[in-house]
RNA sequence: GCGCCCGUAGUUCAAUUGGAUAGAAUGCCAGACUACGAAUCUGGAGGUUGGAAGUUCGACUCUUUCCGGGCGCACCA
């Protein structure tokens, strides 16, 4: 049930109608026309800008092609009462309040899910942080935003995976076990962790160690190399306990984890290859020094390169190290070749801010390999600011007192975390209020729309009234002003998720949520002004019944939106 | 130097993707409970949308250019 499409339906044969009887010529694309609800209540129930968009065509003015079609629409409908024609060239539709009551009676469990849209099988991948240690701060804000952005695009209709992809191959990775073995090594035989920047110094790194010791399931040798491969194995293990532990605690679960390693043992590194040196897109050459930017151990390199810049990218990309293995690059390459072999109708990446200069090169491999056919679209998170007490806290992971996602989780909760790293667009930097959010009051939007909620709830308990018959209740005693708003902006959830939906932008739906919240408060307190609005009313029961079925449809959609949140929707709180 | 993101009320951010009078929250000021749960609500003040030019019926939104802030810039992942 989406009012707007259902009204653009009708708009649009009506528009062919006067075509067809020569009244109005349409454009050969007509139907990007809008319909929506207007922000001012004097502009009606429902505008379009139709004749802004046909003037062209017609040799009219927007205003008098409006006042054509207002006089063959007059009297056509039996919900619209009343046509106004307003200044640029809007058509103002008001409704009488039937309108709104049928459209109320119209919702169901399904509402807010679009029934015209062809379901399409989509990729995510988020999270994607490297096996190296725990979950950060900034990891939270990619991971809740591709999560929600899942469960939405899930919402409305599509076949979404939800995937993480383990950086597992390379030099961090070594770099990594190598901090785990010293740890053992300090535990056991008391020998100091070596001072190396290129180790992992973290507290954590300890535990990790101590967990292994625990378990026992390695033979702990003083040759390295004889068991660095068993080691390693372990160690992604215990990090990616670690992260999967953190993800769970945020509601995370991922449909499927790919590991890097695993790529390249199936050797997708040179089928892609393969791939791209048949389309030319590969060469040997050597990249110019960067400007700009001192580096101060730059040599020539002869290397085996990606010519990128075919695709838009600033610049060339090395796929082969000089002592023989891969890039990262290359193995993503691989990567994408696996994704785009699995038949995806759209690839969603998620990135955090300090990878999106890695964007392009990923979008230029995906279009050479897949002949620009695979559609991919890249969705960065900005940075996360983090403040207690007015200070901002620092986030340093080479200190080894960086603060982990669990630190945060813990100490703020699930709700909260996921509700404000979605709470803002991802192309915004964002400020993480640690007071605010731990504060039990209308400052803080989570527990302002769990309130709307449980009141909803509470009243349900109280009464002990139940709908029985939803098409005998009479809900022309909805007739107060903040009894037809809230209905228009139960009218506006498909609509919100339309729009985010389509260009993925999931902050929208906590803003819509608490503006939903917003006005349930206000009808609320209209029954604390005067006893007649109150909800409950014993005295008058086709009243009390009209108000609970509003009630019962809020509570429906602020459920539904939470669902998507996945923040818990109290009964009580 | 190059690339990406941002610049909107004192502050933190929205704005149905080019629509009408730019909205919320917070802070400030003034109010509402012997309670359908005040964890709430009502009212007020607060803006040249960083500056300038352009595109058109119409610009916070698009283009160009400058100014400011963030992130990243040969083999790391």
């Amino acid at each position: 049930m989406n009012i707007f499409i259902n009204y653009k339906v009708k708009l649009v044969d009506f528009f062919k109608l006067l075509e067809k009887d020569k009244i109005i010529k349409l454009p050969e694309k007509f139907d990007n026309f809008s319909v929506e609800i207007p922000k001012i209540k004097t502009h009606g129930d429902l505008s379009t800008n139709a004749p802004m968009i046909f003037a062209k065509v017609n040799n009219l003015s927007p205003v008098d092609l409006a006042a054509i079609i207002k006089k063959e629409l007059d009297n056509k409908f039996d919900e619209i009462i009343k046509i106004e024609v307003a200044k640029p060239g809007f058509l103002n539709f008001f409704f009488n309040k039937d309108f709104w009551y049928d459209f109320l009676k119209a919702t169901d469990i399904n509402f807010g899910k679009s029934d015209n849209l062809v379901p399409k099988k989509i990729l995510i991948e988020y999270v994607s942080a490297n096996p190296t240690g725990p979950l950060h701060v900034g990891h939270c804000r990619g991971a809740v935003f591709g999560d929600i952005l899942a469960n939405l695009l899930s919402f409305v209709g599509n076949k979404v995976v939800k995937e993480y992809y383990i950086n597992d191959y390379g030099n961090q990775i070594n770099q990594f076990v190598k901090s785990v073995y010293f740890r053992i090594l300090e535990i056991n035989n008391k020998v100091l962790f070596p001072v190396d920047q290129d180790l992992y110094p973290g507290e954590y790194v300890i535990d990790i160690a101590k967990n292994i010791l625990k378990k026992n399931n390695l033979n702990i040798s003083d040759n390295y190399d004889l068991i660095f491969n068993d080691l390693k194995k372990i160690c992604i293990e215990e990090s990616m306990d670690l992260i999967k532990s953190d993800l769970k605690n945020l509601g995370i679960i991922h449909n499927n984890f790919v590991s890097e390693n695993y790529i390249v043992s199936q050797n997708l590194v040179e089928k892609a290859l393969d791939i791209l040196k048949k389309k030319n897109y590969v060469y040997e050459g050597i990249l110019e020094r960067p400007k700009g930017n001192e580096v101060d151990d730059w040599e020539p390199r002869k290397q085996i390169l990606f010519q990128s810049t075919k695709f838009g990218d600033d610049s060339d990309r090395a796929l082969k190290k000089s002592d023989g293995t891969w890039t990262y690059f290359a193995n993503d390459v691989a990567y994408h070749l696996n994704k785009i072999d699995r038949k995806f109708d759209l690839l969603i990446n998620v990135l955090g801010a300090d990878h999106a200069g890695y964007l392009k090169r990923q979008t230029s491999c995906v279009s050479a390999l897949s002949e620009n056919k695979q559609q991919m679209i890249s969705k960065v998170c900005q940075l996360v600011k983090l403040f207690k007490s007015g200070n901002q806290l620092k986030m340093s992971k080479r200190a080894g007192d960086f603060i982990t996602a669990s630190d945060l989780i813990n100490e703020v909760g699930k709700d909260s975390v996921r509700f404000m790293m979605i709470y803002r667009s991802n192309d915004s930097q964002l400020d993480f209020d640690f007071d605010l959010v731990t504060d039990h009051s209308k400052e803080n939007p989570v527990f302002y729309v769990q309130y709307a909620h449980a009141r909803i709830c509470s009243l349900f308990r109280k009464t002990k009234y139940e709908i029985n018959n939803e098409k005998k209740i009479n809900l022309s005693f909805l007739n107060h002003e903040i009894e037809i708003d809230i209905i228009k902006k139960i009218a506006e959830w498909p609509k919100c998720l339309e729009l985010s939906a389509y260009h993925l932008e999931p902050h929208r739906v906590p803003f819509y949520l608490y503006e939903l919240a917003s006005l349930f408060h206000t009808y609320w307190n209209t029954g604390n002004e005067n006893d007649n609005l109150k909800i409950l009313n014993e005295n008058h029961p086709e009243i009390q019944e009209a108000r609970l079925f509003l009630i019962k449809k809020i509570q429906l959609v602020i459920k539904s939106v939470l669902d998507i949140l996945n923040v818990t929707a109290p009964a009580e709180m």
